[in-house]
DNA sequence: GCCGCCAACTGGTCCGACCAGTGGACTAGG
DNA sequence: CCTAGTCCACTGGTCGGACCAGTTGGCGGC
């Protein structure tokens, strides 16, 4: 039976558009690579053919996308940017806006996430990368007396570290990604808690416990140390319904 | 000890960038709801006081992120959007595209969510719910005589059962993101494999047993049997130098 | 040799114009 | 009265030219 051709809804290109593929394609090609340089509008307006209106609009979706960015009367012309976070983050702080994502949810995801990094790293780490660990529990304690901003970047480097020593930078995008937008959401709340501090070297403590599992090697029990450590931190802010989701998560 | 200023770096923001945010703005509270229109070009050019180039990349910067659509000769003006995947799925694509994100990654990472979501839905699912998912295993069965493609896409409506079962839509989008960027890497190369029907009965072969550890109630066997068959499926695909990483999530 | 000025760019914004296409109103026909 | 066809006001897409503020690198004075 011959396959009957499956036709594409035909939809007008904009000249934008091809501009902009064009220039993703070359950055796929490997023909462009951050830190190089775009020629300046101007110039694309005759290398493309087209008006200098379209140039700009090509470029201001590029800009939007992270791909590149541009600087008034920089003559080397727009730069080719490097990957960022920001581009992602931004969609999934809208997925949140939009309410179709409730903070449970996102809680939930970071469960799931991190439990799983730490599973993985408990396995692969090394000795050294178990030192640096221990690193960051020194450091998160010293940011107590800083304030909370300061935890919270120790903390951080935490989960970054854990996301790099599982080998999975998907695991620590994705993680740092959803933890903004929380954070973007409560931080105020967390900040502001009259027991900030009592918050805070809960924290650390569960932390501990956690780089304690992972030196015995015994992932599962750093998984589970490590979603209940976050239940906790955020439960107070999930509405009772929505707890029960979470708490099945911790269970196994 | 009062803490001191911490001044933003002030960079200047372009126009446009302000109208993006006034949209968006209005959209997170829910002055603007999806299939709304936004007024004419010509008649945000008089609201915002701008000039029409600076509307249009506005709006260019709005629709590369999927929050309106302008079509040409629409009275109605650009309309809003409800989200779509596809401005989140393109961000991971691009992480994907640059070789920062290596296969088994993408594949690890599906392993875990996967995994946690069948492991979470062994817990939370109705009895309605286990019908519904032997229903798309039949369906699945059904596709196999079709074509590659078809049996794709009953997988995918499994998959999103199974997410829905778990009451986290993020796990189900971040699911289906990674899988159509996986999809859009090798699906060729699975589609014209020689033995593909082959893999397509063994794929439902896992799922059935995966059912069936869901029906039983044993998550902690559903999530392995699940990520067992995902590294089943691909393994062949990825370097032998990383499937040591990712048989680390099966072990458990 | 160093330092400060200047001119040739850059991107940001504005204006006015033209085009092909859409869709609603209006009209001719039933 | 309702339907079907026409038409036109208006839409977005693109173009070209213009001005401005800011950056940069080289040139000239010290």
């Amino acid at each position: 039976m011959p396959k009957s051709p499956r036709f594409q809804p035909v939809q007008p290109v904009r000249a934008y558009q091809r501009i902009v593929e064009q220039v993703e394609e070359a950055l796929a090609r490997g023909e462009l690579t951050p830190g190089q340089r775009l020629p300046s509008e101007r110039e694309l307006v005759t290398q493309f053919a087209v008006s200098r209106s379209t140039v700009r609009e090509a470029l201001r979706v590029l800009e939007s996308n992270g791909v590149v960015r541009s600087r008034p009367g920089d003559p080397n012309g727009p730069e080719i940017l490097p990957f960022s976070q920001s581009a992602l983050r931004k969609q999934v702080a809208r997925l949140a806006r939009v309410d179709e994502l409730t903070l449970s949810e996102l809680i939930g995801f970071r469960m799931i996430m991190d439990g799983a990094a730490i599973q993985v790293a408990s396995r692969l780490r090394t000795p050294e990368q178990l030192d640096e660990l221990e690193a960051t529990l020194v450091a998160m304690r010293a940011a107590i007396d800083v304030d909370f901003d300061a935890f919270s970047e120790a903390d951080l480097a935490f989960h970054e570290l854990i996301a790099r020593i599982s080998r999975n930078s998907l695991i620590q995008t994705c993680n740092e990604v959803v933890r903004g937008v929380v954070l973007g959401l409560i931080s105020d709340k967390i900040a502001h808690a009259p027991n900030s501090r009592a918050l805070m070297l809960e924290s650390l403590h569960h932390h501990a416990e956690v780089v304690d599992a992972i030196r015995t090697g015994n992932g599962h029990a750093a998984a589970r140390i490590a979603r209940q450590n976050m239940f906790d931190y955020y439960a107070g802010y999930v509405p009772d319904t929505e707890q029960a989701t979470l708490l099945a998560l911790i269970e196994d």
